[in-house]
DNA sequence: CCAGAATCGGAGTGATCGCTCCGATAAGTC
DNA sequence: GACTTATCGGAGCGATCACTCCGATTCTGG
């Protein structure tokens, strides 16, 4: 679905070095928030990119447009990761499978839990998305009896969030270790 | 055990008034930090403490120093709070009653979660009695059969850290359900 | 190739933050 | 009550940040 848009919404199609220089920023974005956190400074965006500060602002207004633009494309990857895995022949796998990648992104990427618990309120288009694709993974795989009839959609989303910020601080065998509790739970049994 | 310190570990004792600014400042920044993140400025603590900016300086010569300070205050209550029911009749209950408690502060109160994911890595002093306590908990939990032994308290730890984190933007029943998935998995079976 | 317009770059602005410094103030001692 | 001394309060400092503005630069249609 809405693919990360690589223009504004505008009238006019931009420039040639405009449309350049916008993907640039937001590529270097992604890298820095991910390396420094969401505090970094948006100077630093810039100089990764490349580019002054000036056209750093004049493609994104505010730095909260920046994250925004971040987190859409994200989210976008995302969904598209999701919808990718809805028509594997083991629907139950696609869901852990899926579960456990989002998880794994978030250890390394700092600006992606962030982007993930945003998504639950707000960003409605490309949430939306992520949304809906889950909710197929879902369904999916309660139907093929992998994982419990009794767990909505918003449960799995919040243990998706909690389980990626807690991935940012717990390493290796520790997470996998958490991860495999909450899959045992999330499992159909009794 | 190691209590909130009510005055710093110098050798003269604080005069009246210091030590009554003290614990007026630290109670006005557990507010302010909960409410407003620990973003919030040191000025709006000084406001809300009802004292000088000099004043919160000289007793926390860092905002980092007076942010560990409210997060040891915090863990030293939920380390005295496991420690009253390592002796509950009940270990299995009293394990899931204590996860529970600590999730539901943590979805009002901002700065828990940040004092727990910080008690992993940081603050060894009081960070190390809320483990101890937690592990007594966990084994003798275990040890009733209410939880399986395949899991540590590692694992624990980033299970609760990340329930807490989620907490704060899963509310009411998503919570309660999503928390009951991570109880089904950390209960023995098979 | 050229003119006009869109875009770029980065010095500068105002606000905010953590932190310092020192005259004013209040506590403790006799 | 007076003297000493620890403590208080808040104006001010330097650094940083998000954001603006405008002359220089680059693109594009004819």
């Amino acid at each position: 679905m809405t693919r990360p848009q690589p223009q504004p919404r505008t009238g006019r199609p931009l420039r040639a070095d405009a449309l350049r220089n916008r993907l640039k920023v937001l590529e270097a974005a992604e890298e820095v928030f991910d390396a420094r956190g969401t505090t970094a400074s948006t100077e630093e965006v810039a100089r990764a990119a490349g580019v002054g500060i000036g056209t750093v602002f004049r493609h994104f207004p505010t730095k909260e447009a920046l994250l925004e633009a971040v987190y859409v494309s994200r989210l976008c990857k995302l969904a598209e990761e999701a919808e990718a895995l809805t028509s594997a022949e083991d629907p139950g796998a696609a869901f852990f499978t899926y579960f456990t990648r989002v998880v794994g992104y978030a250890a390394t990427k700092n600006a992606l839990s962030a982007a993930l618990t945003e998504a639950g309120v707000d960003v409605p288009e490309s949430g939306q998305g992520l949304k809906q694709a889950l909710a197929t993974l879902l369904s999916r795989a309660q139907d093929a009896g992998a994982v419990r009839g009794d767990v909505g959609l918003p449960e799995v989303m919040a243990l998706l969030v909690g389980a990626s910020q807690a991935a940012e601080r717990a390493h290796g065998e520790v997470r996998d270790r958490a991860l495999n509790v909450v899959f045992d739970g999330l499992r159909a049994h009794r």
